[in-house]
DNA sequence: CTGAAAGCGCTAACAG
DNA sequence: CTGTTAGCGCTTTCAG
């Protein structure tokens, strides 16, 4: 119902109200001193107008935008979504406002993606996508904080597991059931939590005297159908493992599948641990034993350290360890017996 | 290696390049003339400097962001995991940037996502959590596309699936299967798709001659746990359904889990049948019978809506209505002998 | 408490 | 092709 066809704006509720420009402002914007009399007529102006605030310009006046960007390498697997809420919530309490971006996991991408929120937000929070690390992450003036993985030579904050003691964790049981020939199919190890997963398992294997066979592991890129054709190499060998790790969700969805095409049963065929437990896993046939991260926790950290960098602490970077822990269920053949 | 400690600006570089500012500008921002000369004087002192344009300047300046705002309902549901990528997919082929906000179907949060975004995009694509929609969707002056709900009375564009032709196919797999008493769980009805399929439920059983139980209909929240305890109390019953009609994948898995823990055998003691499907959904036991929807493909049509509003077109609100299918596994007692 | 005025960093006319 | 000069809408001194 405003005469001008465009958005109101501080100006033009000044004038409505009677009031300078800039104590109109003060009004709207919530800072400095108006009087009660000014303050209610600038709002009743601001009401009839429909004003509303214009972020952009507040943070090009302010330089600050009171909202964090979040880049995560694949909004389809659950790790980030929940890593996401976590951070969020803990963001919320603050008054920030979380924004994500998708990088697909492509370096190229995640440089695009940092880019555009990088100049938008007030801090980022990234699981890059290559830990050899571009000059997108080093870049940023803004507070960083990195989960998930790491990048060599870059010191920032960071969450994670502890990877390799996780992998091991996992390894460990596989062979406390009696497998040897353990097999792996994961994600490819540019990523540094994949690679730490892997030494955690070459290590597992050595304490045990086991020599490492590099043919029976697999590397997909990050989709279900390559772990499922991954899947499909390594079981369809004739010495097959009898015993496979699937570093991660959808490398585990890639395992069953292919084995349930196969014929294979699981655990009596061929064993299965995966890494990063999901709500359906306990519904599959046979309930999957993996390792669980504390997910939600991670991004809770995060947005922990990072709210302590917008306030301006200026520590030395930290690297929050968190643990993860082995939910047995059946797929390795422990348990077998307490199915109901 | 800047001398100043701040982030260089177009003027820095400008100043070091030995040209005019606009100059300098127009060599960075890649519009209007330059000379070959210019420009690479212009390129090398940014590069020098460690330029990097700020987009919040250039969205205050130029009035266009090339980014657009997706809001959703839950991060960590699959369906809008997906139709994300359907959107990004169509919108980075003309350069436009996404950016995600989560609702968690909260009608506060989706105002204040819908209110931070809004003035930090060229376009807002919507999935919103009421029905009876606030001031938040009705006030944006920018393009704005809903999909997979609607709200009364406000007249924009969107795309969802045909939700009550869809639970139709549903239900009538059941009928044709033998069921009569068939339950549902479903989510609040305030959703829009949520009450179409409850309409859909309803015509088909009509159809059939079969009266409607309004106690056979478990409405949830959103969460696993409450659809979870819905179906605790439905399979509890004396006379419990000998099917059910789960109107949402957490709704699903929340009857999965209870038939589980009541012994329950599905199809044999109760039938299951889903609405959205899912990658998990082929390896449970018994392997779940679900409607899919063409989820990517919502998310490119809301693209290619907002994309043609930005382009400035200014039709009459469409409504994009997309088909569903049924894809049918073994929850429901069919194809049970096909099993591998 | 209120007003005036100077930018934030960039785009966009408009003259040269 | 290049330079000058206004703004975009808001925050922030600095005087009153």
């Amino acid at each position: 119902m405003a005469s001008k066809g465009a958005t109101p704006t501080v100006s033009d509720v000044a004038e409505r109200a009677g009031v300078s420009f800039a104590t109109a402002a003060r009004a709207l914007g919530g800072y400095g001193y108006v009087g009660a009399a000014s303050r209610e007529k600038v709002e009743a102006a601001a009401r009839e107008l429909g004003y509303r605030q214009n972020d952009v310009a507040r943070a090009l006046a302010s330089g600050s935008t009171r909202t964090v960007g979040l880049v995560i390498g694949d909004i389809e697997n659950p790790f980030f979504a929940t890593v996401s809420r976590g951070l969020a919530d803990v963001l919320e309490g603050e008054g920030y406002t979380l924004l994500l971006a998708n990088s697909d996991e492509d370096a190229g991408r995640e440089a695009r993606s940092i880019a555009a929120l990088s100049s938008r937000v007030d801090g980022l929070v990234v699981a890059p996508a290559v830990s050899s690390g571009d000059q997108a992450l080093r870049r940023p003036d803004k507070p960083l904080v990195v989960f998930d993985r790491t990048v060599r030579g870059l010191d920032v904050d960071s969450v994670a597991v502890d990877n390799a003691a996780a992998a091991g964790l996992a390894v460990r049981h596989l062979l406390e059931l009696g497998h040897r020939r353990i097999g792996v199919v994961c994600a490819p190890s540019t990523i540094s939590s994949t690679s730490a997963r892997l030494r955690g398992y070459r290590a597992e294997l050595k304490r045990a005297g086991i020599e490492v066979d590099d043919s029976l592991i697999e590397r997909g890129p990050f989709t279900r159908a390559d772990a499922h054709a991954a899947a499909l190499r390594l079981l369809g060998r004739d010495d097959r493992p009898d015993a496979i790790f699937a570093t991660e969700n959808y490398m585990t969805e890639g395992v069953l599948l292919a084995a349930r095409e196969l014929g294979l049963r699981i655990p009596d065929d061929v064993a299965l641990v995966g890494f990063d437990d999901a709500e359906w896993m306990p519904l599959v046939d046979p309930p999957v034993t993996a390792v669980a991260q504390p997910v939600f926790e991670i991004g809770q950290e995060a947005g922990r350290l990072l709210l302590a960098r917008l306030a301006g602490e200026t520590a030395p970077s930290r690297k929050v360890r968190l643990a993860a822990r082995l939910v047995v269920r059946e797929s390795c053949g422990a348990g077998a017996s307490a199915r109901r």
